[in-house]
Order: structure tokens, then C-alpha cells, then sequence
DNA sequence: GTGGTCTAGACCACC
DNA sequence: GTGGTCTAGACCACG
């Protein structure tokens, strides 16, 4: 299985569960038309409530990520690849605007906040390096 | 008066008045030993309830942001304004942490990540200059 | 259930709640994961407003002592126990210095004061054998 | 003068005059049948609102430290003396036996509780020998 | 006037 | 079911 749940890192489980299908997708891990484990089968594994895996494949549903074969289960959709690719890629930049925004509210200037970014960008190359 | 509430932005409209207490001790707006405006007085102004209001103010209390003098009100505590700039930049650097690595995990590369970064700031300060 | 409120010795009830949980926690009778009864069986046990026990519960998370398990209740954390009998042996120490030094003002020298707490330890430990 | 506030130490300001006054009473620093200086005289001296000397001052009168003389003012009443040093006396004893009521509930064995306090009192010996 | 505590009851998201 | 937020209104101690 792809999926591993922080509970209680402040983000639902639910969406923990949306956003590792859509990374899984985005990624090529998950392929169009290949079946996903079902909502029990997850449920089981993660140990969580079956209404909580539910609820993210609803979600998935509604934003075309999987769709239902009848009697059958759950398939990734064909177009869902650059879907998850655009969405993940809008929703980052969303949220470094959010950041920055904030971060000129506090007075660090341009230049503060680029040497912030490179040092955190090194600490995270160096953290794939090795382990 | 110096906060506003968007309500509601999904923050917790207390959160929203702890956070703009906290800046506006950082930026030097509100200086150390200068009382606070009442609980009741932002409370009508910002039409919230007292309560609200007041469970923003215990929690700068118990940071150690804010101090009571009995009877009379709440004052900014003396060394406020360094804890708040250290506190500002300690959850800026956390945040930029967490939308990075979220980053990687997507395929972002460095360089990508570099470019939108320099948009992001670019455009803020575009908004900065004029509006 | 190991609550009790003493309503009212002029401390908080929320406080008394705060102070009886780590004391249960400290005392072992809560122990590390364990789940917390939830607010509204506390609030109805103890005939209180749910709002009051949900103060307690929230400062007992903001110092650490208990944590969330979304949609389940308050577990006790991993270090909890450690951290509640310090905290206890903290405040014991703290308040004895303040009457003592209390007590040395007001022209008590070592002698009687050392007499003071044989009596009141012999008390003490009259009152526990029997009742 | 021989007052001084701790503007918040927690205790009430009101009360802090109360006890300072009992404090000099029963040290002989006031004597029995001397004037008290008038509320208006602390209230600047001190800087604090009359309404609050009053209250204190109002207290006293009423255990019966202070006795008002027509038009003249306050004096220390002839049996105060006596009187606070034994109040003195109950207040610390009362206040001796929570605090070790308390750190036996924490599981505090009676010879820690000794060591503790004999602690307590040299660093208080220590303190008063040289500033 | 100030803040602090408590009750009551509503609505929300999550599991 | 769980905790979290918010409103409303009462009462208290303090200055």
C-alpha cells in the first residue's frame, strides 16, 4: 500500500487519504483505468473508520480523480494524471503566495526571504541525499 | 483601531486577534507598557462577542504578550516585541518548511521552485507599490 | 470517575479540573494513550456547563498533557506523566517558599517554624491512618 | 513610609495594605494608640486610587486594627498588637497545612517534605544574612 | 470602568 | 458520538 496517515497532524484524515491518491495519480504510481483497493480493503489496512475512506473516495469522485465500474469498484479516470498534476501545482503555488504574503506583512524584505528559501531548499536536498 | 476580522477565512476569529495583536506589537504600533484596548471596546467595534474577544486576550496572557494591571486593563509586556518578532519569523520559516517539502514530494525541482518564488515575491511587491 | 469539585474553595472550577487530571496523570491513574472521559460525560457527571470542562481540557492541551485523536476524544500523552510530577513537585516547592518566607517577616524564626511542620506533618499523618 | 506594592504579584492591592499594615503592627514598627498616615497621604505616596486605600483601610476598622478618632483620623487601636501577631501566627500555620495537605496527595513521603523545607529555609537564612 | 468565571444553547467539522 | 467556535447574558472582584 502507498498510503501512510499522520493522525493527528492537524490535517484531516479524509483529505490526508484525497491527497495521497491525487500524489499516487500525479506521480504515475496509481495508472488511468487501474483499480484502486477498495474502501474496506484501505479502511482495514490504515486502521481507520470506513466512512473516513469513503468520504475521500467521494471527494475523488466528485473531482473526476476515480470513477465507479459498476459492481466493480473504483478506476482511476483517464485524464486524472494531468489533472493531479495542474492541481498540485496550483495548490502550491497558492499556499507560497499565502507564505510570502504574510511574511512582507512581518517586514522581511525581498531579500531576507530569498536567502530563507534557498536555506530551506538545501536543508531538504540534503534530508533526500541520504536517508 | 488597528485589527480587522475577515470573517471568515476559515481562522478562528479569536485566532485572527491574537494574530494582530501579536503584529502590531512586532511592527512597534503597539508599544511595550501600553494598555490594550478594553475587551468590551473591540468587542464593540468589531461587533464580536465579549467572550471572543477576551479568550484572544488570555491566550496573549499566557504568552506572555499582554499583562493584566488590576482594574484598569491590559498592557503590553515589556519584552513583547522581540518574543513576537521571534515568534513571526519562527512560524514563517516552519510554514515555507512545510509548502517545500510538499513541493518536492510533487517533482518540483529546485530551480522550478526557485522561479516561482521570485514570481510570487515579484507580484507582491507590484501590489505593494501602487494600491 | 476520579473528579470531584469543590464548589467552591474560590479556585476556578475549570482550574480544579486542570489540577485533579494531572494529578491522575501523575499519580498513574491515567495513563500515556489512554483516553480521557469525554467533555459532555464530564460536564454531566459533574453537573457543570460543557463549556466550563472544555476550558480545562483545552489548557490541559495547550500544555501538553493531553492530546486529540480527531473525532474520538483526548488521549494522555506519551509524556505526560514525567512532565505532571514535575510540574506538581514544582509548584509544592514554589508555594512553601512563599510561606516560609511569609512566615520569616513576620519574626517566626527556624526553630519555631521547623515546630510548625512536625505538628502539621503529625496531623497529617494522624488524619491518613484512620478514616 | 514603610509600605511598598508589588503592582501584580496576584494579591489585590487593597489587600497588600492590609497586611503591610498588620505586618507593622505586629512588629511594633506602628504602635498602639499612634496616628496612621491619612488615605489620601498613602493613595499619592504610593500612587494608587484613594477608593483602594479606603478599602483597606475600611478592613482594618473592621477586625478591629484601626480605631477612627473624630475628625482627627486613624490610630493603631491598643490591643492590635496583640492581636495581629497572633492573626500573623494562624494565617501561616493555616496556609503551612494546605501546602503539605497538598504535596502529601502528591505522593511526597513525610522526609522529602522535611528536606524540602529545610531547604527552603537556608536559602531563605542565606538571603537575609547579606542584602 | 476593568477583566474573570460560569451557564446556556447553537452550529460546525470530523470519525 | 467527539471536540471547537461563537453568541448571549449573568455575576463577581478590583480600582
Amino acid at each position: 500500500m502507498f498510503f501512510h496517515i499522520d493522525s493527528s497532524n492537524g490535517l484531516p484524515i479524509y483529505e490526508q487519504v484525497v491527497r495521497q491518491v491525487k500524489f499516487a495519480v500525479a506521480a504515475g504510481v496509481l495508472k488511468p483505468a487501474e483499480m484502486v483497493p477498495s474502501v474496506r480493503e484501505v479502511a482495514r489496512e490504515l486502521a481507520l473508520n470506513p466512512n473516513t475512506v469513503a468520504r475521500a473516495y467521494r471527494e475523488l469522485q466528485a473531482e473526476g480523480v476515480l470513477q465507479p465500474v459498476r459492481g466493480t469498484g473504483l478506476q482511476v479516470a483517464a485524464d486524472a494524471a494531468q489533472r493531479c498534476r495542474r492541481q498540485r501545482r496550483d495548490l502550491i503555488q497558492q499556499r507560497l503566495g499565502q507564505v510570502l504574503r504574510e511574511a512582507r506583512q512581518s517586514r522581511l524584505d525581498g531579500d531576507e526571504l530569498r536567502q530563507l528559501v534557498e536555506a530551506e531548499l538545501k536543508s531538504l536536498e540534503r534530508e533526500e541525499a541520504k536517508p
